[in-house]
Formats: structure tokens, C-alpha cells, sequence
RNA sequence: GGGCCGGUAGCUCAGUUCGGCAGAGCGUCUGGCUUUUAACCAGACGGUCGGGGGUUCAAGUCCCUCCCGGCCCGCCA
């Protein structure tokens, strides 16, 4: 459960004392246990130390504001390991993610994602309308692309689609359906009949709560806001009676309009404080995961709420860290989010399953610009799982964990290094991409097309990335003959090697002619090619150049070879 | 102000549960490879484990304290 609607309102981050619970869970599981390579085995040993009912449920949730961002994904990746090693222990497991969706819009987001996951400005859509809702359920407000039933649904489907293209099955509840269905009547009646005690419960991690504070939110009848002065409850009929004042957030006030009326325990909803421990009574949930800023309030508070008002065991917690991006926050103010579909097209799904393998009591930064490194550690992570790696801490580890990361092992899968699939991307020739693989030693005459095939998807999302980056791997092929300063020496072997390129030759032949070149004008190899590179890339690194050279149309090549143009 | 989590090589991170030689990958440098070109092989360099103090035969690990970053301690989620 993270709230991270939109980080820009100041949750977040976390801690754990948490601990303290985590810590009273493990006593019972008998001590002396080697460590667990995999946190999720650890979380599993918890879950399964109090002898949990079938199916065992694991529970995520967000509130559906802004973006659905790479961050929500802690709410279901870190889940979704759980899930896979209890299944692989032989247990039933259901993963829900609840959208909390009865949640009022209390503020105006500044960035919205469209049906794509594409992020777009506030200014894109019809913001007027959204500003008219606040206050409101968000299942009571139109989607501002108008393709969904409601922003709720808008939202909910993006990340739904999300999970999917992470393949994780993962069923998607909203809370305002739960509530309209009577699933929360019981226990919004059990709360209300001990209202006495849930004040003294919240009290102690609340200072604000007084004799006057009831635990449930109604829906005005009128204008349609979630208010939060209730004035009298009647338990067996089921209804509470209230007036629409106003709401205070932040430092900004949501009017209330001042109606009077009746609403019905399905016409509302608990606070977020009750809410919590309320969906781990209905559903039955044995583990969730939150973000570091639930640790020390909402947390405790619900643990304690489901032990003493709604007298349940609380699930299994676990914090994760938050993540930042590009060395920031995650801020949907500030532009600095990345979706999953944005980062599908830099990233192999495995590769980004990884990344919500690793600890998340760790603190990390999701670094863009440094993609090739992560995903060189990917590519170590799975090699050591078949035993190539000498580290036995990471082997212990993706024996564990890699299963659950890919789809399907196997072995003989082709990975070309991020950084040297981002230079086969500076062409579109397929054979040349795979000629040049080849050369390096990538593919061989027994290379199955599959593996050929998969190692080239690579090449397209790295190609992405060097554009989205316009980093060093951006090649271009220069259309005017860059501004390159050369010795006399490398001149002479250049026109050499044009008189030789336009009678007409492979890439192959021109890659060894490179050499004999440099030689017979007494040129240190890398230095003539450096020259080359520089005339066609304006880079002093890149492909394997006779062979790119041998693809190019053969005037352009002596031209600039020339330096003519 | 009180509390929680994090701080280990230039970068990304293991290692801290339960004290036992300071580690890996990448990068850098050097050398080798008779096509070395974002390739390979070998080696080297690289660290006050955030600082200080303490316990101990022995501390990245345990205790105290301080610093830095994030968060919680209002509301909301």
C-alpha cells in the first residue's frame, strides 16, 4: 500500500519499525535458520510460520491519483515474488491490488497518463472538469480522456495493463465496488458500535482524535463530496446522519455545501486508518507490502486497529524503500516519473522484473542514463544463476530469485551487452546487425534463429534508449563531413583507402584493408580508425567500422574518405 | 525536537541476521593477443566500510555519540 498518489503531497518514505513486528514474527519460526538469499523466502517463512487458510491472499493498493508510475510497482513486484515462492512451496495464492478508489481527489494532479501509459500534461485535458470534482470519490469523476466509466477506472486500467506487460496475475478490486457491494457493511458496523475503543486506538498515534470523531466518512447526497462531520449513527439501521462541511487540506479548504442527510454504510467510507485494517478482515490478507512511509504511521496504527477494534491478526508487513529516479525523487511535479510502458522500450520485462527483485530495504536510484550498467548486472545476475559467475552470494541468490524474474529458463538465451546492442542500433539493416554480432563473437553458425531473434530485441530497446539519452551510443551517421583535424600521414592513408573502397569492395575487405592500410603509411592502427570514426560519426569510438562502411553507399564512403563532403 | 530506514572502491552494489583476512562487476591503467576497434586474455591501481569513541584476542558487523540523505511523528492516503 503506498500512497504515492502523487509523492508531491508529502508522503512517503519510510522506515521501519515495522521491525519490531517482523522481528516478534520470526521468533516463532524457530531461530538458528541460515540467512535467505531471497527476501521474498524470507517473507514466505513468516507467512507460512502462522499456518495461514488457503488460499493465502496478498494484498497491494494505491490511491488512483496522477500517474501510475514505475514506483506503484513496488505495491505488486514486491508482492508478486511473495506470491511465486509460496505457489512454488505448493500453496494457493491470490495477489489482489485494491483501488482505493473511494478516495476523494483532494488535490489536482499536474501530470495524468493517457490509455498508453504516454504522460501528459494537465493541460491536455479537460482540467476544469477535474477541478469541479474535487472532493469527490474518485469513481464519481469522469475519466479526462473519456474512454473509461470513471478517473478511478481510467487509472485502475493503466495499471492493470501494466501488470500485464509484466505478466503478473494480479486481480484488480476497487473499493468503492467493495463498499457498494456491502463487503465493508459488517465491519463499518463493528467499528461504529466500538467507537469508543477505535478512538482510544487512534488516539494514541493520532492526537487530533476527540470525543466527537466518528470513523466513517459519508458521501454527500448532494454534492456528491466525501464530507467528514458525521452528527449521529444508528448501527442497526445501518446509517449515519451528517452535514457537508467543509474539508480542509493541506493548506487549501474543500467546500463543503452544507446539506443535511442520511447515508447508508455503503454511501461512504472509513478513514484510511480503519480502511487499511478493514481490507485485511475482508480479504483475508496474509502479506503486504508498503512503502517506508506507512512504517511508523499507518502501520502501527493498523496493526494495533486490527488487534483490538477489529480483533484480527494483522498480515505479515514488509517496507520497501523508495526508489529514486535519476537521482531525484519520484515527483509527478516535477516531471520526474517513468512509466512501465516507458521503460518496456528501454528494458527487456526480465530485466526490469529484476530490478524489483533486489532488497527493497535498500535505498536505490533507477539511474536512465546508466541503463547499460544495470543491465549489464542483470545479465551477470543471469549468468550466475547457471553457475557462470564466481560470487557465491549472487549465485545463492538468482538460484532463488531468477526463476521468478524470466518467463521461461533457458540457457542458451543470447544477451548482447547493453552498450553493444545500443552501437547495432545505429543501423536498421538486420543482417548487418547481425553480421556485426557475429564478428563479435555473439552468434555462431549454431545460433538458433530464436536466440538470434531475442538477442535483437535488444538491439531496438537500446537504440531507444541512446535516442531518449542522446548520449555517446547516439550514433548518427554524420550528413556533412565534420569539423576533424588530422595528421598528414593519416590523410594519405584515408585517400588510400577511398582509391580502394570505390572499386568496389565488402565490408569485410575494406575491414582488412583498414589494417594494411594504417601499416603501409606507418599509422598506429587505432588511430586510423579513430580518424574514420570521427569522419562518419563525429565520435572517436564506434562499430566495427569496415564492415558498417561496406553497407553505406559507396560514393558517400570515398567522399568522405576524402573529406569532400 | 523525538523516532525509523539508508550511508561499503570513480560508478552500481554484495557482505551486517549470528563479530573471524575488505569483496564483485563495471570503469581506469599496464601488458599480451600477427584483423585489438564499444573484442578477448592476464595483471595492476583503486577503501579512514559517513566521522569519533567504546566492548573484544578480533568490529563493516555489537554498544554510545555525531554528520549527511530520505521519511514518519498534522490532515489525507
Amino acid at each position: 500500500m503506498t500512497e504515492e498518489s502523487d509523492p508531491d503531497d508529502g508522503a512517503n518514505a519510510g522506515a521501519l519499525d515495522v521491525e519490531t513486528d517482523i522481528d516478534a514474527d520470526a521468533e516463532s519460526d524457530g531461530s538458528g535458520e541460515p540467512r535467505r538469499a531471497f527476501w521474498a523466502d524470507e517473507v514466505a517463512d513468516e507467512i507460512e510460520a502462522r499456518d495461514p487458510e488457503e488460499p493465502i491472499v496478498i494484498k497491494g493498493g494505491v490511491s488512483p491519483s496522477g500517474v501510475a508510475h514505475l514506483g506503484n510497482f513496488n505495491e505488486i513486484m514486491r508482492g508478486y515474488f511473495v506470491a511465486e515462492v509460496l505457489r512454488e512451496r505448493g500453496h494457493e495464492v491470490r495477489q489482489v491490488f485494491t483501488s482505493d478508489d473511494r478516495d476523494p481527489l483532494r488535490k489536482l494532479p499536474r501530470k495524468l497518463a493517457d490509455v498508453d501509459g504516454k504522460i501528459v500534461g494537465l493541460g491536455d485535458v479537460d482540467a476544469g472538469a477535474l477541478g469541479r470534482n474535487l472532493g469527490r470519490p474518485y469513481t464519481d469523476i469522469p475519466d479526462p480522456f473519456g474512454e473509461s466509466e470513471s478517473y478511478a477506472a481510467h487509472f485502475a486500467a493503466l495499471l492493470k495493463a501494466d501488470a500485464d506487460r509484466l505478466d503478473v496475475p494480479v486481480e484488480m478490486l476497487s473499493n468503492t465496488e467493495m463498499y457498494e457491494a456491502g463487503e465493508f457493511d459488517e465491519v463499518v458496523a463493528h467499528v461504529l458500535e466500538r467507537a469508543d475503543v477505535a478512538r482510544e486506538v487512534l488516539s494514541g498515534y493520532q492526537s487530533k482524535i476527540d470525543e466527537d470523531y466518528v470513523p466513517f466518512n459519508p458521501i454527500c447526497g448532494d454534492c456528491g463530496k466525501i464530507t467528514e462531520t458525521v452528527t449521529s449513527v444508528d448501527v442497526d439501521a445501518g446509517t449515519v446522519e451528517y452535514v457537508c462541511t467543509d474539508m480542509t487540506v493541506g493548506d487549501e479548504t474543500i467546500e463543503g455545501c452544507g446539506h443535511e442527510g442520511t447515508a447508508t454504510f455503503r454511501e461512504g467510507k472509513l478513514p484510511w486508518r480503519f480502511e487499511w485494517p478493514a481490507q485485511w478482515q475482508i480479504l483475508g490478507v496474509d502479506f503486504e507490502p508498503f512503502g517506508k512511509d506507512h512504517a511508523e504511521g499507518s502501520w502501527p496504527s493498523g496493526a494495533d486497529i486490527a488487534r483490538n477494534v477489529l480483533e484480527i491478526e494483522p498480515p505479515v508487513p514488509m517496507v520497501y524503500e523508495w526508489f529514486t529516479l535519476n537521482g531525484e525523487a519520484l515527483s509527478s511535479s516535477a516531471g520526474n516519473i517513468v512509466t512501465v510502458a516507458e521503460m518496456l522500450e528501454l528494458l527487456e520485462p526480465e530485466v526490469l522484473r529484476y530490478f524489483f527483485a533486489l532488497n527493497p530495504r535498500k535505498a536505490r536510484d533507477f539511474d536512465v542514463s546508466r541503463l547499460d550498467q544495470f543491465v549489464d548486472d542483470f545479465d551477470r545476475f543471469e549468468r550466475a544463476y547457471f553457475g557462470g559467475v564466481d560470487d557465491e552470494s549472487l549465485t545463492a541468490f538468482a538460484e532463488r530469485a531468477y526463476p521468478f524474474v524470466v518467463d521461461e529458463i533457458r540457457e542458451d538465451r543470447i544477451r548482447l551487452p547493453y552498450t553493444f546492442a545500443a552501437v547495432l542500433g545505429m543501423t536498421d539493416n538486420r543482417d548487418l546487425r547481425i553480421e556485426m554480432a557475429r564478428n563479435e563473437g555473439y552468434f555462431d553458425d549454431d545460433t538458433p534463429e530464436w536466440a538470434i531473434e531475442e538477442a535483437l530485441e535488444r538491439v531496438d530497446r537500446a537504440r531507444a534508449w541512446a535516442e531518449r539519452e542522446d548520449n555517446e551510443y547516439n550514433y548518427r551517421i554524420q550528413e556533412s563531413l565534420p569539423d576533424v583535424d588530422l595528421d598528414d600521414d593519416v590523410e594519405a592513408a584515408l585517400d588510400e583507402l577511398a582509391d580502394f573502397v570505390e572499386t568496389g569492395q565488402d565490408g569485410e575487405e575494406i575491414q582488412g584493408e583498414m589494417y594494411e592500410t594504417a601499416r603501409r603509411h606507418d599509422v598506429e592502427v587505432g588511430d586510423f580508425f579513430e580518424a574514420g570514426y570521427l569522419l562518419f560519426f563525429d565520435q572517436p569510438q564506434g562499430p566495427r567500422l569496415g564492415e558498417f562502411l561496406g553497407e553505406l553507399d559507396t560514393e558517400f564512403v570515398v567522399a568522405r574518405l576524402r573529406r569532400k563532403s
